[in-house]
DNA sequence: ATACCAATGTGTAACCTATACACAATTATA
DNA sequence: TATAATTGTGTATAGGTTACACATTGGTAT
């Protein structure tokens, strides 16, 4: 026997057309940090179903590209970005979950600093949204979102990807706003400014900030570098 | 304007047909625990390209099947049993991926009971494998089975998972051993007990274990009330 | 019956990490 | 020059993780 996947899509073309009835998509939940707010970039949708609802950026995999290159191609198209940090999250597969046809998507989340964002010619309906003020997005989109902030939560715990949301030069205080925005909790500054001390991210540039009303902090930018040396192999254990 | 994703199928169906060209499929990667080793269920494939090697179980996903039926429908195909642990781990969607043609692939795993896995007639070409000793399969398959032994080694760190590997009593130098086989490290058997003790999730059966060729053990079951009622709220940090 | 074997079952001290917490120093601004 | 706002810094406590050794139990062989 074998199973229909063990045939060769020849065959499958004759016998099972219907396995080609399913579209693929990605979507795309693109964070960026402004005003000590966690924002996401959304556009309206187009749908008459969702009509005045927003929606995360997405679009059809085309068959000769990876499924990745989708996800870059639909950054590069709305942000105008290349090089930012992408990370597969989920595969929402509901047979109603698009109103119009069957549509699989996977959703992606990516990090960019959003003063590098130029809204492009006519992307007059592409929108940055407080992550907190979102309360129904059209087609699942919403569940989308949750589930990318979620995965967006534990990485951070153990990973130092947040400096993408940053420009290169930043402050302490920044970073533990940025921080204290994705994971929604109040931080001791003195416990902050100890640890990423130790973890040894962190490199001084000898600057200070400018144009703040107070006394200015250091700026620092992430060292890439130490963090590889830094890293400690951790006896697993359980729970 | 607005992006494929955003007109209808319909109109997709006449423009676009191109989109229909992907077939996606689940694969499934069913683990066990049998002598101290962390197994995984595999088939011979069928396909001339891979003649003689090993793959995954999966198969195409219908056209009016959630993503997440179809892994059930493999397991309940190929292992007789329902109502197993089931978690999507990632999508495969490179371009070349599949010799045939384009197909995306959604990785599941699953934790089985092994002894509860009665091959089915016909099935004589499904067998057990140590997750150690697999070094080649078909497809992109290995690297699907090593994401997913990644994610599950993370996941047992913080959730109790490892029980739907084991029969309903087990002692706990066998729930030792699994935890081992799978993080592949040997843990102290004295911090082991007590960390299980304390976090409450074992129920003691006042059985002891049968047909040992030393002294048994007691045995005990997971008690999913008690894990439900010990989660405690762990304030979240950076690192 | 007895001796031996192989595993189970148990507690404590050292270490490390996480947390709570207060005051002096600096710069901008009025 | 005084005030306001924020930066920058250390220590003590608590909690969790790790390392580590010996008596007990039941099975097995003689």
């Amino acid at each position: 026997m074998g199973t229909a996947l063990q045939r060769t899509i020849q065959q499958l073309r004759s016998e099972d057309r219907e396995f080609f009835q399913i579209a693929i998509s990605v979507d795309c939940v693109i964070f960026g940090f402004d005003k000590n707010e966690l924002k996401v970039l959304l556009i309206k949708s187009d749908l008459e179903e969702f009509n005045n609802q927003w929606s995360l950026l997405g679009d059809l995999v085309r068959p000769d590209e990876n499924l990745e290159s989708a996800s870059y191609r639909v950054l590069k198209d709305r942000t105008g970005l290349d090089d930012v940090y992408l990370e597969q999250v989920f595969t929402f597969g509901e047979v109603s979950r698009h109103p119009a046809g069957r549509v699989i998507s996977t959703a992606y989340y990516s990090l960019i600093n959003i003063k590098d964002h130029q809204p492009m010619l006519g992307d007059n309906e592409l929108h940055w949204h407080p992550v907190n003020e979102i309360n129904t997005l059209a087609f699942d989109h919403k569940t989308i979102l949750d589930t990318c902030l979620q995965r967006l939560q534990s990485k951070i715990e153990e990973h130092p990807i947040v400096f993408n949301l940053l420009p290169e030069k930043f402050s302490l205080r920044e970073l533990q706003n940025l921080y204290e925005a994705i994971l929604g909790v109040k931080m001791d500054r003195r416990n902050f400014r100890k640890k990423f001390f130790l973890m040894n991210w962190l490199e001084d540039m000898n600057e200070l900030e400018q144009d703040v009303p107070h006394r200015p902090g250091k700026l620092y930018r992430f060292n890439a570098t130490r963090f590889s040396n830094g890293k400690k192999t951790q006896t697993p254990m359980p729970v």
